[in-house]
RNA sequence: CGGGGCGUGGCGAAGCCUGGUAUCGCACCCGCUUUGGGAGCGGGAGGUCGCCGGUUCGAAUCCGGCCGCCCCGACCA
C-alpha cells in the first residue's frame, strides 16, 4: 500500500454525500473497549473474523497520517524504508528457533514446503545483512518497513487493540558492537519520543522485561488508558512496567524480637489473611513461602512479605531461567503439608525479597501441620540469598515519592537484541584488523493501529472521537445546514473549497439529512474542528466554529472565515 | 488452554423455559411535509432464525454434534 503523499490526501474531494462513512447509532453487542464501540460507530473499521480488522476510508486516512509521521521521524534519524514479505520459508525461523513459536502461523505451499506467515521480521531483515554486509565499514545501518504482522493470538480483543493481523513499522539496527548499538538505540528513544508527541498521545516511556529473547535492555512506550492490558509502575522519574518494576515497600510494624522461634498452633489456618488475624499481626509481618521447581529439576523456596506478591517475571529473571511452580505433592515431599510450610528447617536454597526486614521476627509456616512459627528472623533461623522478586504495589517509594499505577496500553518498543540473531544467522563483519565479528542488532516496533487506538481511548466523550490535531481523519469537517440549493449551502460549498486551497483536509457533510444528525455524526468521527453554516449565523453574516474537544463554539465573520479557521485550527492541541 | 456468555433482516433487541404461519426500534426504498441537535405522516422492500443431524403431524423454540464470535484468566519472542 503505497503512502499517500503529503498533499494528495488534501487534494481529494470528500463530500459526505459521496463517501463511506457507514456510521452506527449503536455500538456492536460484544464491544466493551470504549476505542472498539467509538471506531466501529464512526465508521472507520469493520470486523472480519476474530483479530481481523477492515479499515474503511475515514479510518485508513488516521492510520496513514500516523504511518507519515513515524516515516518522517525514522527518515530524520538516518533510517531506510524497505519492504520484505509476510511469506516466508520456515528454514531461517528454523534456524533461530523461533518456528516453534505457537504464535507463528505455519503453512505449506503446493510443494509442501514449510512456509510461515511472519510475526516480525528479524530473520530476513537478518539473512540479508549477512549476506551483503562484509566490512565494519558498511556499518551502522538502520532499516525499516511497515509491513503487516501474522500472529495466530490465543485471544484477540477489544477491536484493533489485539489483533491477528496488523501494520507495524519495524526498524532494525545493526552495529560493530555494544556502543554501537546503545547509539543506534538511542536514536530510536529520540524518534519514539518524538513520534508519540506528534501523534498528541499522552506516553510514558517504560523499563520492559527483555523476555525469552534475551537482549540487553528494552523499553516499552505506554499509553495510559483503561482499556489497557499492561500497568505502569509511576513516580516522579519513574516509569516501569508493573511486570519488572522495583520500589521500596511501604513499611510494615513488626513485634519486638524473640531468642528463638516459638510455635503457634494454627488449625486449619492455610492462608496468610486468617493466620495473621489469628497472631493479631499485620499481613506484612508474614512469609509467603512460594516453593518452585527450576528446570533442571532443582527445587528453590522464594520468600516474599505476607502482603506482597510474587513477580513471576521477575522471579524468571533472578533464576536466569524456566521454573514452575511446586505441585502440592512435591511441597508435601520436601516441605511440610501445603499452607503450612516456611523457611525454617528447609533444606534448599532460600531466595528472600529484600522488601523482607533482616533483623525482625516474622510469622511462618512450620512445615508442619496446623502450626506456624513466630519470632522468625532472617539469617539468625534461616540462610537465604537476597533478590528481589516482588510485584511492587501503589504507595511503595522511589526517591521517597509514591508510585501508582496505571493501566495502559503499549503503542511501541525498542530492544536490544545483541548478537541474538546474528548467530544463528552468521551476520558477521570484518574488522579493521580483518578479524570476523558479529553484528549487533536492535528491533524497534511500531503499531500505528495502536495508536490509534489509543488516542480514540485517551480522547472521547459520550458523544464520540476527539482525536489529536495531527491524526484526525479530517482537520475540519463544515456542515452546511438547509437543502440543496439553499444559501447555507452555497456558502458551505465556498468554504470547503476555500479551506481545502489552504490546505486544510476537509469533510463537507453535504447530505439531505436534518442537523441533529448531521451534529452528532460530526461529533462522533470527532475531526478537531467543525464548521457549521445555518441561516440563524448567516443572517447575522457569521459562521460558527466549534472545538470538538471541550465542544466549545464561536462565531467568525463570513468575511475572512477560512483564513480564520485555518489560524484557529493551527492552534488546536 | 481453563471458566463464562452469545449467535433471530444492515445495527440493536424480543420470542426459546411451556413446539403451532417471525416481532419491535433504528437504518433502507417511494411520496408529501420538515431543516440549529439523531424529524412527522402514509406506503414499501428485506430474514435458509450460524451449520448439520435427530425427535415430532409440526422446530427459532426440544436433543446431539459442529462452526463462529465476545468476555475473564493463562499466554503474549
Amino acid at each position: 500500500m503505497p503512502p499517500d503523499q503529503p498533499g494528495t490526501l488534501r487534494r481529494r474531494m470528500t463530500r459526505l454525500s459521496s463517501y463511506f462513512l457507514p456510521t452506527e447509532r449503536e455500538p456492536p453487542a460484544d464491544a466493551e473497549a470504549i476505542s472498539h464501540k467509538l471506531m466501529v460507530r464512526a465508521g472507520l473499521i469493520r470486523q472480519v473474523g476474530s483479530g481481523l480488522w477492515t479499515w474503511l476510508p475515514a479510518g485508513w486516512r488516521v492510520h496513514q497520517r500516523i504511518v507519515e509521521i513515524v516515516r518522517e521521524e525514522m527518515n530524520a534519524i538516518g533510517a531506510h524504508e524497505m519492504l520484505m514479505p509476510v511469506l516466508q520459508p520456515a528454514e531461517p525461523w528454523r534456524r533461530t528457533g523461533r518456528y516453534a513459536i505457537e504464535e507463528l502461523f505455519k503453512l505449506k505451499d503446493r510443494r509442501s514446503a514449510d512456509m510461515v506467515l511472519a510475526m516480525t521480521h528479524e530473520e530476513i531483515i537478518t539473512g540479508h545483512v549477512a549476506a551483503s554486509v562484509r566490512s565494519y565499514r558498511d556499518l551502522p545501518l538502520i532499516l525499516y518497513h511497515f509491513q503487516v504482522k501474522e500472529r495466530d493470538e490465543p485471544r484477540p480483543r477489544a477491536g484493533v487493540l489485539r489483533t491477528r493481523e496488523f501494520v507495524m513499522k519495524d526498524s532494525y539496527s545493526f552495529d560493530r558492537d555494544r556502543e554501537g548499538l546503545d547509539r543506534s538505540y538511542a536514536k530510536h528513544v529520540q524518534a519514539y519520543d518524538r513520534m508519540f508527541d506528534r501523534c498528541g498521545l499522552r506516553w510514558y516511556r517504560v523499563e520492559a522485561d527483555v523476555g525469552m529473547m534475551g537482549g540487553f535492555g528494552a523499553h516499552e512506550y505506554m499509553a495510559p488508558c483503561a482499556a489497557g492490558e499492561n500497568e505502569v509502575a509511576l513516580a516522579p522519574g519513574y516509569a516501569a512496567n508493573l511486570e519488572v518494576a522495583s520500589a521500596d515497600p511501604q513499611p510494615v510494624s513488626l513485634p519486638s524480637r524473640l531468642d528463638a522461634p516459638e510455635e503457634v498452633h494454627t488449625p486449619g489456618m492455610t492462608t496468610i489473611d486468617t493466620v495473621a488475624s489469628a497472631v493479631g499481626l499485620p499481613a506484612g509481618a508474614l512469609l509467603k513461602a512460594y516453593p518452585v521447581i527450576l528446570d533442571g529439576d532443582d527445587m528453590r523456596l522464594v520468600c516474599v512479605r505476607g502482603d506482597h506478591k510474587v513477580s513471576e517475571i521477575k522471579l524468571g529473571l533472578a533464576l536466569g531461567g524456566g521454573f514452575r511452580p511446586a505441585r502440592p505433592e512435591e511441597v508435601e515431599a520436601r516441605l511440610g503439608p501445603p499452607g503450612f510450610i516456611g523457611p525454617v528447617g528447609a533444606e534448599m536454597p532460600i531466595l528472600l525479597d529484600q522488601a523482607v526486614d533482616g533483623g525482625a521476627g516474622y510469622v511462618t509456616g512450620a512445615n508442619r501441620p496446623d502450626l506456624h512459627l513466630r519470632g522468625v528472623e532472617p539469617g539468625r533461623d534461616f540462610p537465604y540469598e537476597r533478590v528481589d522478586v516482588r510485584t511492587v504495589v501503589a504507595g511503595d517509594t522511589v526517591g521517597g515519592a509514591a508510585i501508582t499505577i496505571e493501566a495502559a496500553i503499549e503503542v511501541g518498543n525498542i530492544f536490544k537484541l545483541g548478537t541474538r540473531f546474528s548467530e544463528p544467522l552468521g551476520a558477521t563483519y570484518l574488522d579493521e584488523s580483518g578479524r570476523e565479528q558479529l553484528i549487533w542488532m536492535g528491533s524497534y516496533g511500531f503499531g500505528p493501529a495502536r495508536a490509534a487506538a489509543a488516542a480514540v481511548e485517551q480522547y472521547n466523550d459520550e458523544h464520540g472521537i476527539a482525536w489529536p490535531r495531527a491524526i484526525a481523519p479530517f482537520d475540519v469537517e463544515v456542515v452546511a445546514l438547509g437543502r440543496e440549493g439553499s444559501d447555507e449551502r452555497e456558502l458551505g460549498d465556498r468554504l470547503y473549497r476555500e479551506l481545502k486551497d489552504l490546505g486544510l483536509a476537509v469533510l463537507y457533510d453535504d447530505r439531505d439529512a436534518g442537523p441533529g444528525e448531521k451534529f452528532a455524526d460530526a461529533e462522533l468521527l470527532g475531526c478537531p474542528a467543525r464548521v457549521t453554516v445555518g441561516r440563524r449565523a448567516l443572517a447575522a453574516g457569521e459562521i460558527e466554529v466549534q472545538i470538538r474537544r471541550g465542544r466549545a463554539t464561536r462565531t467568525v465573520p463570513i468575511e475572512g472565515a477560512t483564513e480564520a479557521v485555518a489560524e484557529l485550527w493551527q492552534e488546536l492541541p
